[in-house]
RNA sequence: GGUUCCGUAGCUCAACUGGAUAGAGCAAUUGCCUUCUAAGCAAUAGGUUAUGCGUUCGAGUCGCAUCGGAAUCACCA
């Protein structure tokens, strides 16, 4: 494209390219020759570049990778941090699978990751669980249950509020207005007398907290464990929520923050668009944001990193912009500029938003199992005989988990998106078994491959062998790299998922259209370049799905 | 109401950061398995990129306005 250049050359577009093509040939030796069509200069690459290329990285398998560099500073990710009273829901796995891909994105390209969780373990929504139970609960366990311990906390939050709105409605009968009823309802006064024994560190209430979060925490785990999701240090917020006050008193001597009349501690924003701010209540307790800043100084000075993310959803875009302002402009520490929300959309249903009270949600462990069920159904359909009953269940894993994965994946995070219950997500077309078919494929095919040609298949002069669907394969295989660094720069592993459909879409053409085993008797060396491209392919197609947090199989 | 984000095929999503004729999948119709795995390939059909004006060689992409949707604006987290 020649257009910028029309005001240096003085010319027509036409000559500008062509002038420009000429010194080009001269001068590159990458280059074979060119054409020009309405001001667009096409540069075309000889073949030997291209060869060269698979032969260079065929069998490095880092191709894509950079190397992290030493005493490199390292890049923190929080992400997942989940509430204890309640299971993760499709909410949670989007920000989870996000959190998780755009790690192994960071790492491809070049940094130490190092991944948090925040584990919101206390408050008024844990004691609303706590007093249900305690209640209702008649003393049911996971195990005399045999529910899942996450599950079963979820079960007395949802009894909570069954309760809770029974009782409003009673309240309102005896002539209370909405706004007192809903303020006076005795179990919700039960559950905050909860939370104030529990701040008073009582016995038996941090007794009953401590065992039910067990059981939270160990559906927890097997949940993700099963998502394939993993962390290098767990916070938990009865840890932590008293961190931040150090930040207000700094901020208070340096006059950034003040006290307003009604003795709250605030910061004024307005003079960045935004408005006041409370930061530290008037009877000196935490609030969300002292918070946030005050565990953001403990990792700023525990690991040092060059660069904060958090993974959270949009709703809290403007509590992002706060903490952020606070910490780099305001209280002028370099490190607060590092921070970055990576900020996604939320998943919507067709009747809208999920809502935990009203069981609107979609259920992260139930979708994992329905996923795989369906995996499972498919291959049967489709006939696939072959595999003993432990290797069907691996591959129905594999493929349910990533499909899943895939659909959510692929999505630019910053967009919201929709989930419909009733429509299952697609085993075909742009999704994880699409791609994992391909790479099935050519593992079979290798493996035939390798045995027919024997030596042979080690030819590697692969001068004049190719033709222009080889070609199309190559340029994308060499384009890896590049976008592996622009998903690291934009936090985008929409761009793997895409990148990865785009190539096991040209793969498949190729392989329909160029038979490649049945060269092998009447063109061994043709045979032997198509199989290295293949598997080539196949490489970086089990990379990039790995970049995503997919398996992919060797037989499917 | 203030601020921020979003409107692309019937549906779900792309479009390399302003470039060539806006692409895929699903759904619909039609071809291709005596086997390199048909979870595949090929083909047909589907669009005034919400609307209008502007910026320039060139706009889905940038600016302004209008319409429609979402989030947020707590001494909740």
């Amino acid at each position: 494209m020649v257009f910028p250049f029309l005001k240096i050359s003085k010319t027509s577009p036409e000559n500008t390219a062509k002038q420009i093509g000429d010194k080009l040939l001269e001068i590159c030796p990458l280059i074979e020759r060119y054409n020009v069509i309405k001001g667009f200069l096409n540069l075309t690459v000889k073949d030997a570049e291209w060869t060269g290329f698979v032969e260079q990285e065929k069998d490095n398998t880092l191709f894509g990778h950079m190397a992290a560099p030493e005493n490199a500073q390292p890049v923190l990710i929080e992400f997942s941090s989940p509430n204890t009273n309640k299971p993760l829901h499709l909410g949670h796995v989007r920000n989870n699978l996000l959190g998780d891909s755009v790690s192994r994105i960071l790492a491809a390209a070049g940094n130490q990751v190092i991944k948090v969780n925040l584990v919101n373990d206390r408050g008024i929504h844990i004691c609303k669980s706590m007093i249900a139970w305690k209640k209702y609960g008649n003393g049911e366990t996971p195990e005399s249950t045999g529910m899942k311990g996450d599950h079963l906390v979820g079960k007395y939050y949802v009894e909570f509020d069954k309760h809770y709105k029974e009782e409003v409605d009673e309240l309102k009968k005896k002539g209370l207005g909405e706004e007192e009823a809903t303020k006076k309802a005795p179990i919700l006064l039960e559950a905050q007398a909860m939370l104030r024994k529990w701040e008073e560190g009582d016995e038996e209430t941090r007794k009953l907290w401590g065992m039910m979060n067990g059981w939270v925490y160990n559906g927890f785990e097997s949940t993700y464990q099963r998502m394939g999701i993993a962390f290098d240090k767990t916070y938990y917020e009865s840890n932590t929520y008293l961190l931040g006050k150090e930040i207000v008193k700094e901020g208070l001597d340096k006059k950034v923050f003040y006290y307003h009349t009604d003795g709250s501690v605030r910061i004024d924003l307005r003079t960045d668009g935004l408005d006041e701010k409370v930061l530290l209540r008037s009877d000196g307790t935490s609030v969300y944001m002292t918070q946030d800043l005050g565990t953001a100084l403990t990792r700023y000075r525990e690991f040092h990193p060059k660069q904060m993310i958090y993974v959270v959803g949009n709703e809290q875009n403007y509590h992002f912009d706060v903490l952020k302002l606070i910490l780099g402009k305001r209280l002028g520490y370099e490190w607060g500029k590092t921070i970055y929300h990576l900020s996604y959309g939320m998943v919507e249903l067709p009747s809208g938003k999920m809502k935990s009270r009203e069981g609107t949600v979609v259920d992260a462990d139930d979708l994992m199992e329905k996923m795989v069920e369906m995996a499972a159904e498919n291959s049967a359909q489709l006939g696939k005989t072959s595999f003993s009953e432990e290797e069907a269940r691996q591959l129905a894993e594999c493929v349910g988990i990533g499909a899943l994965k895939y659909f959510i994946l692929k999505v630019d995070p910053k967009k919201n998106m929709l989930f419909n219950p009733d429509e299952s997500i697609d085993l075909n077309g742009n999704t994880a078994p699409f791609i994992q078919y391909t790479h099935a494929r050519i593992r079979s095919l290798i493996a035939k491959g390798k045995e027919r040609l024997g030596n042979r298949f080690l030819q590697h002069n692969f001068d004049g062998l190719m033709d222009q669907m080889e070609k199309e394969i190559i340029r994308q295989l060499y384009e890896y790299p590049s976008n592996v660094a622009q998903a690291a720069e934009t936090f985008s592993p929409a761009l793997i998922a895409n990148y990865t459909y785009e190539l096991a879409k040209t793969y498949n053409r190729f392989y329909q259209e160029c038979p490649i085993l049945k060269a092998a008797e009447t063109d061994a060396p043709r045979c032997a370049f198509r199989l290295h491209i293949s598997q080539f392919t196949a490489d970086v197609i089990r990379d990039a799905m790995g970049l995503l947090g997919i398996d992919v199989p060797d037989k499917m």
